[in-house]
DNA sequence: AGTCATCACTCGTAAGGACAAGTGACGTCA
DNA sequence: TGACGTCACTTGTCCTTACGAGTGATGACT
C-alpha cells in the first residue's frame, strides 16, 4: 500500500494521488481505474473515504463512473462540434446562419406566452412584466448526437408592429429577421455568453454526463433605433460543442459595455 | 415530518423537495436552510442521506455551505461583469480592447517556453511539437474583484519573423497586434468559447465557489494569408462574468466551420 | 466594563456494517 | 448447441457511531 500524508483530509490525499496519476498519463484516457475495494486496500482507508475521493474527481469531470462496471478516466477530447455564431445575408435578402442547417428538430416546437424575467428583461431592456411569445425547440445534430435547447422570445409589442409575426410567432429566427428587415429595420445583434451547471431536468433533456457545464448564449436583435426587438437563446453541453466567433477591428470606436 | 415517496433514491427525494422549495421561492436567496439535524428530523432519514442530498444541490450550484454556519441559498444574481470581446483600432494605428483597461495585474507576468499541445496545436494549426513563447497573467478587476487568467502563446517561428517580438515576447497583446500589423499583416481574429469544471489549483487561483464552471475563450490572430500567428486565452469563473459579442450581417458569405 | 474561556450549535471527516442493483462471465441444463 | 440461471464482481444506497473543526453567543472572571 502506497502511503500518503501531505495535505488536509484523507480523502483529498487519495483524490490528489489519483488525480496526479490521471494527469500524468499513468492512467490512460478511457482506461479502468482500480475498483473501490482495491483503492481501499491500496491506501488503507475505508470505503466512504474512497467514495468521497472519487466523488471529488467526478465533480472535476476527470472520471466517469458506471454502475456495476467501475470508474473510467474521461477522455477530455477536443470538442466534436463547433457552432459558428455569425449571420449572413444572401443577395435576395434572406438570412443564413452558418452551420445552421446541421440542426434537426428532435421534437415539435412548443409555443407559449410568458412574461419577462429579471434575466430576459435585462437583455430586452424591458421593464417589469412585459408579455412575450415564447418558442422552445429541442435540436439535435445527427452527425455528433449533440443536443441543444433553442428558445426564442418575442415581445408582444414587437409582434403587433409586424402583422405577419403575431400570427405565427414561432417561426425560424431567420424568417423573423427577414420580416423585421422588411419592416424597415437595419438589424444588428449583440450576443452574451454564460455558463452554469444544469438542473436535473436540463441534464436529462440535454443528456449530459456528470460535471458538465451548460453553455448559454443569448442573441439579441437590435432595430435601427438600437432598441432590442427579439431574443434568441441557445443552450448545450460544454463537453462536446464550442462556440466560434469571427472578429474584425473596428475603426476608432470607443464603445462602452452595457450596464 | 413531511412525507415523500416519488422517484428513485431517498436522498434524491430529499434533494428534490429542497430544490423545489428553493426554486419556488419558499427559501429566499441568501436565506439559511434548515440544518442537517433539522432535515434529518423533517424527512426522517439519516445524516448521510441528508448530506448526500445537500451534496447534490451543491453540485447544481443551488446552495452554498459554510462550515460551522449552515447552508445558504445561492443568490443567482446577474453577472457583475460583462467582458466585451471586440477589437478597435484608433487613428494612430494602435489597437484597443473595449473594457480592456479594467484589468489590473495581480502578479508579475510569468514567461516561459513550451510546446504545442493537442489543443493549442489545433488552434494555431501547427503540427507536432512546435516551440512557443508563453506568458501568463493573473488579472483582477478591482471594481468587482473578479479574477481571470490570461495567457498568450506565440510560436517561435512568428516571433523570429518580427524582430522586436523575439526580444520581448511577453508584451501586451495590443502591442503584439500593432507589431504584426507594422510587419505587413492585415489581421483578423477567430474566437472559440468553451466551458469546463476547474481543477483544484485553477479553483484556488480564480477563487471560485462550488460548482462554478470556467469560461475559456481563445482568440487566434490570423495574418493576411489566413495563417494563425498568435494565440490569446482568457479564463474566468462563470459565476460573475459573461462574454459579449457584437455581430453584423455579412453579405453573401458561405463560410464553413473549421474541422 | 472588558476579556476570555466555555458551550452549544453548525458542518466536515472517518469508520463500520448491511443490502440493493447493474454487469458480465461461467457453467449447467434442456 | 443453445438458452438461461447463477455467481462473482462492480458501484449505489442507507444506516449507526464517533470525533474534529469552525462559529457565535453566553457568561464568568479579572
Amino acid at each position: 500500500m502506497s502511503e500518503i500524508q501531505r495535505p488536509g483530509a484523507l480523502y483529498q490525499q487519495v483524490a490528489a494521488a489519483i488525480r496526479e496519476a490521471i494527469l500524468s498519463g499513468e492512467f490512460a484516457p478511457d482506461s479502468l481505474l482500480p475498483s473501490e475495494a482495491q483503492l481501499m486496500a491500496r491506501y488503507g482507508v475505508s470505503r466512504p473515504t474512497v467514495r468521497n475521493a472519487i466523488a471529488a474527481l467526478r465533480a472535476e469531470g476527470l472520471i466517469d463512473v458506471r454502475h456495476g462496471k467501475g470508474s473510467f478516466v474521461r477522455s477530455s477530447g477536443q470538442p466534436v462540434l463547433t457552432i459558428e455564431r455569425g449571420i449572413s445575408r444572401t443577395a435576395d435578402g434572406t438570412f443564413v446562419m452558418p452551420g445552421g442547417d446541421i440542426w434537426q428538430e428532435a421534437e415539435e416546437p412548443s409555443t407559449y406566452r410568458t412574461r419577462t424575467t429579471k434575466a430576459t428583461g435585462r437583455l430586452l431592456q424591458l421593464g417589469g412584466e412585459e408579455a412575450l411569445f415564447g418558442c422552445d425547440r429541442l435540436l439535435v445534430d445527427p452527425g455528433t448526437g449533440t443536443r441543444a435547447l433553442h428558445r426564442t422570445l418575442l415581445p408582444f409589442e414587437v409582434a403587433e408592429a409586424v402583422p405577419l409575426l403575431a400570427e405565427e410567432p414561432c417561426m425560424h429566427p431567420a424568417e423573423i429577421y427577414r420580416l423585421l428587415t422588411q419592416d424597415g429595420h437595419k438589424l444588428t445583434w449583440a450576443e452574451t455568453v454564460r455558463a452554469h451547471m444544469p438542473l436535473p431536468d436540463e441534464r436529462t433533456t440535454l443528456q449530459l454526463p456528470d460535471a458538465t457545464p451548460v453553455l448559454h448564449v443569448a442573441r439579441v436583435a437590435h432595430g435601427t433605433d438600437g432598441r432590442p426587438l427579439f431574443l434568441e437563446e441557445l443552450r448545450f453541453g460544454a463537453d462536446r460543442a464550442e462556440l466560434a466567433y469571427r472578429i474584425t477591428a473596428d475603426k476608432q470606436a470607443t464603445r462602452r459595455a452595457r450596464a
